[in-house]
DNA sequence: ACACATAAGTGTTTTTTGTACATTTCTAAG
DNA sequence: CTTAGAAATGTACAAAAAACACTTATGTGT
């Protein structure tokens, strides 16, 4: 914030881009849609739109999202501005990146262009348009980080999980493989999940014990600023 | 970016605003600079413009900051953008923040607005503009992150330095006292510093061994994705 | 009804990393 | 030549992470 006049001729559009993350059990994903319109129609990109003037960064993503897809309540996050002067050819515009996570199996969509949005497996996204893909990458590596410093999952997962669904989870994101033993320990060790009664019988004969975050302790511990969640 | 035709009434004023932290062997400070033009004249603020048409939001930071401090080569990055309807009383503006890290000795001002730019300690600067004060907070917050997985040092300290002067950086950044001889085996378990023959006299009678880091060395070992500075 | 296939569930040992802690060394100054 | 003051240095203990394999439960198929 400087210089004596506030300038007229130095205006830009700001846009939103979305990075939608989604597990559906097995793999993580992320969501994206095929542009109707110009400039480069028909090519996939992230979700996105431009800021209004009476609303901030935040609700313009969540506006965004809402429009395109229906989906409601879900928390977002800033990651940052990119601003290449030729980034959009269309018009010199400035876009702030958020990014989000959820389950899939329990978001519908119904947006006006849910038949043009799609959950693509991470590893298998296509190519997207403008800067898309630095997005994207940032994002991952965003994700990768937090999810190494607190438990996630409370957002890409059911309310009831198994815990070989923690850990898939952990595997997708981490993009390698974990002990099971370690891992399960591990999360113990944290003591913010619920073991149910309940079992889910769908994923072995013996079945395996559901799970539920505690989101009580969670918030308690995360308060008391103590968690590290090295795996 | 969405939306079928880019609309010209909401484009918005775009500004940067700068977080310049410095080290003077002693202190961690930052830098800030006392407005001199309304809204708010007279308060200290961040070191801050506009973006112009023709720049993206690194060029316009790097510019804002050479002409406000004579301030050049200085490596910045991005923090977030603040785009609070009303965080600018004067008008609609989101700002992008942006950090950096100096050694305040090697480093002469001799920019324009010279004699209002001064380097606070950051436990004594006094209250800022806007939403500055919530800038700055998060840019601490980053660079303690940052400081726990790398060694800086590079940029807040001179060429030449001594393990203690290494040590006070860290303990002013992370603000709290560390242990002398774990600091000692940390850093060099890490192989990133070259030890000279050279001794500082200053500091103490027998003198104190001088260092530099092996950038070489150190970027090799980014590269190769291995270092965990835990402290 | 019994054997089988399949994923779930579970602990211990070893290795690595972090933490706590005290004495000796060097040299300029008096 | 004594002294003052910061630099330099290593070891033992504790905690955390990593490596590692067998048993259990139950639905399915014969």
């Amino acid at each position: 914030m400087d210089l004596n006049h506030y300038r007229e001729e130095d205006k830009v559009l700001l846009a939103v881009d979305c990075i939608i993350f989604g597990f559906d059990k097995h793999h993580l994903r992320i969501l994206l849609i095929k542009r109707n319109f110009e400039p480069e129609s028909g090519k996939w990109s992230l979700i996105g739109g431009f800021m209004k003037r009476e609303e901030d960064l935040d609700q313009a993503a969540v506006r965004v999202l809402e429009a395109l897809t229906g989906l409601r309540d879900i928390y977002m996050e800033q990651l940052q501005a990119y601003s290449k002067v030729d980034r959009d050819p269309g018009e010199r515009t400035i876009s702030v990146a958020y990014y989000a996570l959820i389950d899939v199996d329990s978001h519908q969509f119904d947006g006006p262009r849910l038949e043009t949005a799609q959950w693509f497996k991470l590893s298998e996204a296509p190519d997207l348009i403008f800067d898309h893909n630095d997005m994207v990458e940032k994002a991952v590596a965003r994700l990768r980080r937090r999810a190494l410093k607190r438990p996630i999952g409370f957002e890409l997962l059911p309310e009831k999980f198994t815990m070989r669904q923690l850990q898939t989870l952990y595997e997708s994101i981490l993009d390698k493989k974990l002990d099971k033993r370690n891992f399960v320990n591990k999360i113990n060790s944290l003591d913010v999940l619920i073991k149910l009664d309940e079992k889910d019988m769908t994923v072995a004969r013996k079945g395996a014990y559901l799970y539920t975050f505690d989101k009580e302790k969670y918030d308690r511990k995360v308060a008391e600023e103590g968690f590290n969640f090295k795996i």
